[in-house]
DNA sequence: TAGTAATCGAGACGGTACGTCGGGTCTTTGT
DNA sequence: ACAAAGACCCGACGTACCGTCTCGATTACTA
């Protein structure tokens, strides 16, 4: 019934002197997985505002304590259950601004637009906008800091002198991030291969060009 | 809401026969009034999670059922609320392209920067997002529609040929709305005049030119 | 079409000039026949905590006002529906003690046992309990005191000998009404023709003979 | 029901092998006694109607889901709290019936006429009457069922030989509690110990002669 | 081998808010 | 004067989750 440390996931042997090792009951990544997966099932069905520590606990036949005693409320634990879903692996550059700014188009749609994202997002950033602490928290944990991709991008971009020196790689950030969110979650928009095309030009147009 | 001159109250002789009254007991203004206030004064001070029509009603000095006989729930209550911070006034034209932009931007900007959107819009659109009958009714509130001042903008550049016949005006729209939210509900990152100017320079080079 | 002060149980009203002309808008006797159809209507269907002034307004497609302006509760309403089903007419004496018991048994039965009775009795008898004057007043609207009843009755088997002179007729009203009260309301037990025969000769026995 | 004092708020004695003992957070029993307590108070200042459950919760200091919890309406509540007050011991036999039938009054009358049956019996019939299920689960709470006394009293007058064979135990029953009720509820009279011997000689001797 | 310590299940607890129902009152127009 | 309509305040309903809190039972590491 419980799982044995040779099972599942871990592959390795333990070690007997770990200093990570505590004292009493170990973790039950059974249970750890169970609840993952039924935030998971539970805030695809009803969004999330359906989502309730409750109805987490009742889904994976767990404790509530459970819950609370490794994510301290709902957003926390999103946050661990959607991580997988919000991180972007790093892009493979192109041979111009244009093709790398249609890439990070597209990654940014496709994370925003998957089904999770798509169901947790607004009701995410609602929490974080009211929400200091956790607005910092968040933005900690994904892998690839999507500031860093728009950033190599203009210094390809420089290098192959497309762009002058300017720093605009936070606001490409946030120009990007903004109409995939405006058009996906606000407008409720289909966005084609075609309107990123268009999209990627308006901003390298605009950012290849110093002249007033 | 324009006065025609027809419209308002008429100071006719013929009080039996005006079509604005109703049988019964009429709406207590005062009550309405109060209602609508202590719901800014909650929001601002709790936010939109902590606004609740409890609170509302303890606040107001009202009972219950009377915010229920006229808002269906607290969005509802809010849409009515903080209608006016969310309408905006049709922007004057100026003789650039590159000014009308900013004078959009400036406009999103403070529109959305209010206090009241700032604490209500991030809440508002999270519930938007999972409601599509409510973002409908929502869109359909402010006199102002956006996207129409976009349109005029570009219909002006094009007369002045600063920009060629491509429909951009929605994409528009959403670039500035985007980027403006995204700054400033996601990133809360101040926005000054300075760059306003930046992202205007970039939409409107980008609008521009139409050569690949 | 105007109620005279001979009609029905408003009989205390004694206008100064023409008993028949009133000042300003007559009752709408239609209303009120409505209300009163309604009110059985419900009662019957839901029984007593099921009847509401609400659901009697909405069937009878009348104001609440109205409703409040001639009854000042629900009991009160109740009490001219069910006026009717609660009344009992004079007994024709029989020619003996043990006749005269049945009848009045079987006619105590009859009334508690109508449909109307059946449903409202209860919770009549539980708030009189608890209103003092509420009890006074539905006493003293039925047309044959039952009291009255058992006086004549131990009158006519006093002149017959049945009986000496001890005056037993509230105890006997009281031991009637009790008995068929507990059978019907409590126990929710039919009683037959037989069951009256023998409670009759029980008491009968039990009030004839004055030996110790 | 515990034998021994739990006078303190929490008992610190563990019994090591106590059936009774279910997993979770044990029922706090002073919050239990609390809200008995309460409900006793609340009913008898303010009546049957008068007892609400958020007044219960108030009075008790307690929370309505903790009410909820364990009764799931006031009649239930209201079973237990006056479970002790509407029970009734076994009474000893006299060497008559008529000393019994007297016994048997007597006891129905104290338990009617506790000030919590006053309060509540009415009420508590007018619920019974509408809900089947109700009566039969209020019947079977009360230890000593009022049915096997009257039983009793004529098996005993029997061997006496007072009384003949038939079985008159449930209308005996009946009538004892019929006339009580009556006049103690609906007729608000006072019942002396010379009414009660009226009374016992009256059903004694209806009881006594099977003789037309 | 016992002790220590953290975990897990179960579930009770005080709370807050929900949205609804009905009570009784009041205010207006219309008859 | 009465009727109809309906807005109003009020109190209570029963429910859903919240986050906290005992409990008893497990399940390691440690002394």
């Amino acid at each position: 019934m419980q799982s044995h440390p040779t099972d599942s996931t871990r592959s390795t042997e333990k070690p007997p002197t770990d200093p990570t090792r505590h004292v009493g009951r170990p973790r039950d990544e059974r249970a750890h997985r169970l609840i993952l997966e039924a935030t998971t099932a539970l805030v695809l069905e009803r969004g999330f505002d359906g989502l309730t520590i409750e109805g987490v606990a009742r889904r994976a036949g767990v404790a509530k304590t459970t819950i609370y005693r490794w994510w301290k409320n709902k957003v926390d634990l999103l946050a661990e259950t959607c991580a997988q879903d919000l991180s972007r692996a790093p892009l493979d550059p192109t041979e111009s601004l244009q093709g790398d700014l249609v890439g990070l188009l597209r990654q940014e749609l496709a994370v925003q637009a998957s089904p999770m994202a798509h169901k947790v997002l607004p009701g995410l950033m609602a929490r974080m906008a009211e929400d200091d602490a956790l607005r910092k928290a968040f933005e900690s944990r994904f892998p690839i800091a999507p500031g860093a991709c728009t950033h190599k991008t203009l210094e390809r971009a420089r290098v192959r002198d497309e762009v002058d020196g300017t720093d605009d790689a936070a606001l490409l950030r946030e120009m990007i991030a903004g109409v995939v969110f405006w058009r996906l979650h606000v407008c409720h928009l289909e966005t084609s291969e075609t309107d990123l095309q268009r999209i990627a030009q308006v901003l390298r147009t605009g950012l290849e060009r110093e002249s007033s």
